[in-house]
DNA sequence: AGCACGCCGACT
DNA sequence: GTCGGCGTGCTC
């Protein structure tokens, strides 16, 4: 009697396929095992998720397994059942969330066992031969030479450029062989761990945060809340300090942004253990490594960011995630998962302690710490007598502004510079302006695949749709009246950069943004040249805000406030709280206090007022109560319908039926469908419809329900769609 | 998501 | 006459 098996599949079909076990397969299978089928007209490699004697299908549509890849299960139970839970969670298929978890080698084939190393070395015939009988082959010559030494590497090999004709030549004589032998794996780290520095003294805070944490056992999750240069990093150090000690590896996710050398360097320099890094720059070949040693237990700290959530421990021991708030954590793209919320569960799944750290943390996990699902832990006492930066607004109401620069900001910028400081200017609007109008009949240019006006980069010389990647020369004329009096609307960074080298022409200005560190290493590369001081004004977008450190900033200025404030997104407050607060840490130091000035033309917002008096932590309660009041994440639990098709009818329609699939329930609350904020986007029209509910298991059961009924509907064919559980943001 | 099949526009 | 655009349909 045949056997079947269930495979997860890396295709966005809600569902697991199953395959005929052939006879000559003789390898027994089990669950979380990678295996190769055709699928359709092409091969493809999933992981088995059950066995079993007989398949409803009609037998000649099912296919035989092509072959099997490992001997054993790929992913460890607790991960394992993780990506099933989080499948499940997000509303994809088993095979869809596995193929975010894997490592894109083992998703194409590569071996999940540890590596062998290839090397060259003489044979016995080669042990005999004579250099000399080489006079006239040098190259040859030379290679036997090293060899009589010791063997080398395929890797050595190349690295001494040694000729591969050469080479060749030798083993055709059978002189030298090429061999394998496996990697060691070297876990001395767990015997006798090796500090490179002695810890920091902690404060009294810092010391009731770490006695807290090294005296859970098992799952706990804790909430760190501390205030920009409190020392969170430094309670990390001692946690995993405590976690290496007991032969126990760590686990540190970090934002995008802040995965720097520096970051780095800090671990390396506390604790002379392997450290695998997981970060963008891999190949794809590194990141096996990493994953390899991070399994083998030979890494005993794993650094990465959002992806490198799902690496298996050997000796799992605790998952510590920095700035915790970062909207990084949140995939935007495939699956929309949040590593946050999935590390949480990893800690439960593994039955070991979770950290979430921020000095403004999200509203979520604040609303977990104060109901007690979470430990709460808080650091409030600046270390090294840092001094809270003076802060103010300028009301721009009336006022004559250049480069939308107001004259108080000019002033300020000029005291500080003279002072010998630099001055950082946060602008969020990147190119030169962020529309082209035509002087003559006011009409601004707009892009034709999307609802929304062509940024001006005047350096490029281009027009480009910052939605849709759509570009073009500039235009001479006006396209509606043909006039060729166009001019840019409003300012962007690179306008405000001109514009300040003409102001202070004196003082060099940097720009840091999407455009100016597109190319891998420039952002780096920047961020040095500011920190030795080559730079003295500092112009960026958002990206300029997150996880740097300039000790000799003493003046931060955002420029244009009112527009984070008015954003039709529930969350814009909770994120202009955060980014302001995290800009505001940026200024100064023990030495040098600093400032930071908001220009805006709601001085007296309530909301403004409310962040700045009472800092994020009080401001944060209570954007939490408000979202109480409004039935809002995170007290309420929502989902994202977004669809899109040529035709907005086709996205309407589907939308209008997936709401009455879902039906009348008073504990579930359905908005829309309506336009998406960016209602036209590359040629596509968008449809939303959110989904809210009190309850997460009545949000679950439903969508469980109504998804394979949606999906049988010839519409859900016509358009796009997707489903976002948690969405971050509602464009 | 891929990939194949199939039907219409501008090229040798 | 064909090359190639992307709409539609299918995948155990």
């Amino acid at each position: 009697m045949s056997q079947f098996a269930e495979i997860a599949l890396p295709v966005p079909l809600r569902q697991n396929f199953s395959y005929r076990i052939p006879e000559s397969i003789t390898t027994p299978l089990q669950p979380g095992v990678r295996v190769e089928v055709q699928f359709g007209p092409q091969k493809l490699i999933g992981l088995v998720t059950n066995i079993s004697d007989s398949c409803d299908l009609p037998p000649q549509k099912i296919r035989n397994l092509l072959r099997v890849l490992d001997d054993e299960p790929l992913l460890d139970a607790p991960l394992y059942k993780l990506t099933e839970w989080a499948a499940r969670y997000y509303f994809c298929s088993h095979g869809m969330m596995l193929s975010q978890a894997i490592p894109v080698a083992l998703r194409k084939g590569a071996s999940a066992q540890p590596e062998f190393i290839r090397y060259y070395a003489l044979t016995d015939k080669g042990e005999q031969a004579e250099l000399t009988s080489l006079n006239r082959a040098p190259a040859q010559k030379k290679i036997l030479e090293l060899l009589k030494g010791s063997e080398l590497t395929v890797e050595e090999f190349q690295a001494l450029e040694l000729s591969a004709s050469g080479l060749k030549a030798l083993r055709e004589r059978d002189w030298i062989g090429i061999y394998e032998r496996p990697i060691t794996t070297d876990i001395s780290w767990r015997d006798e761990l090796k500090m490179g520095e002695t810890p920091h003294q902690l404060n009294k805070q810092q010391a009731v945060a770490v006695a807290t944490l090294n005296h859970q056992q098992g799952y706990h999750c804790s909430l760190l809340e501390g205030v920009t240069g409190s020392g969170k990093t430094e309670v990390y150090l001692a946690l995993i300090e405590t976690m290496l000690r007991a032969g126990k590896q760590a686990l540190v996710l970090v934002p995008e942004i802040g995965l720097t050398p520096q970051t780095i360097n800090r671990f390396k320099h506390r604790f002379q253990v392997p450290i695998a890094v997981l970060h963008s720059g891999l190949t794809d070949k590194q990141r096996l490594d990493a994953w390899r040693q991070a399994r083998s237990g030979e890494a005993a700290i794993i650094i990465g960011t959002r992806s490198a959530l799902f690496t298996p421990m050997r000796w799992p021991g605790v998952i510590i995630l920095d700035e915790e708030h970062d909207s990084s954590f949140k995939q935007q793209e495939s699956v929309g998962y949040h590593a946050r919320d999935l590390a949480v569960m990893r800690g439960h799944l593994e039955d070991i302690p979770v950290v979430l750290g921020s000095a403004t943390p999200s509203l979520e996990s604040l609303h977990n710490a104060l109901s007690g699902r979470y430990h709460h832990l808080q650091l409030n006492e600046r270390a090294g007598n840092a001094v809270k930066a003076r802060q103010g607004v300028i009301d721009i109401r009336n006022q004559p502004l250049r480069g939308g620069v107001s004259q108080a900001l000019f002033n300020e910028m000029r005291l500080h510079l003279q002072a010998g400081n630099q001055v950082l200017l946060f602008l969020n609007r990147r190119g030169f302006a962020p529309a082209l109008m035509c002087h003559e009949c006011g009409y601004l240019h707009e892009c034709d695949r999307c609802d929304a006006f062509f940024t001006v980069h005047q350096s490029l010389g281009e027009i480009r749709c910052h939605h849709c990647g759509n570009q073009y020369a500039i235009p001479r004329q006006c396209h509606n009246c043909g006039s060729t009096m166009l001019q840019g609307q409003g300012i962007g960074t690179e306008q405000l950069e001109g514009i300040l080298t003409k102001e202070f022409p004196e003082y060099p200005v940097v720009r840091i943004d999407r455009d100016t560190t597109s190319r891998k290493g420039s952002l780096e590369q920047q961020l040095n040249a500011i920190q030795r001081g080559s730079f003295r004004i500092l112009v960026g977008t958002q990206m300029l805000a997150k996880g740097h450190h300039f000790p000799d900033v003493t003046l931060v200025a955002l420029l244009d406030v009112d527009g984070a404030l008015f954003s039709a997104d529930f969350r814009a407050p909770e994120r202009f709280g955060q980014l302001y607060t995290q800009v505001a840490g940026r200024a100064g130091r023990a030495s040098k206090p600093g400032t930071v000035l908001l220009q805006t033309h709601q001085g007296d917002n309530p909301l403004l007022q409310d962040l700045l008096q009472r800092g994020y932590g009080e401001f944060a309660r209570s954007q939490l109560e408000e979202r109480r009041m409004a039935l809002l994440p995170p007290v309420w639990h929502m989902v994202l319908i977004r669809a899109e098709a040529h035709h907005a009818a086709d996205a309407e329609q589907f939308l209008r039926d997936f709401a009455e699939q879902l039906g009348q329930h008073e504990q579930l609350e359905l908005i829309g469908p309506m336009p998406a904020p960016l209602d036209r986007k590359a040629g596509f029209h968008r449809r939303h419809l959110l989904v809210q509910a009190a309850d997460r298991r009545l949000l679950q059961q439903r969508f469980e329900q109504v998804l394979p009924i949606i999906e049988q509907q010839p519409l859900a064919r016509r358009c796009r769609w997707t489903i976002d559980r948690d969405p971050q943001d509602l464009l």
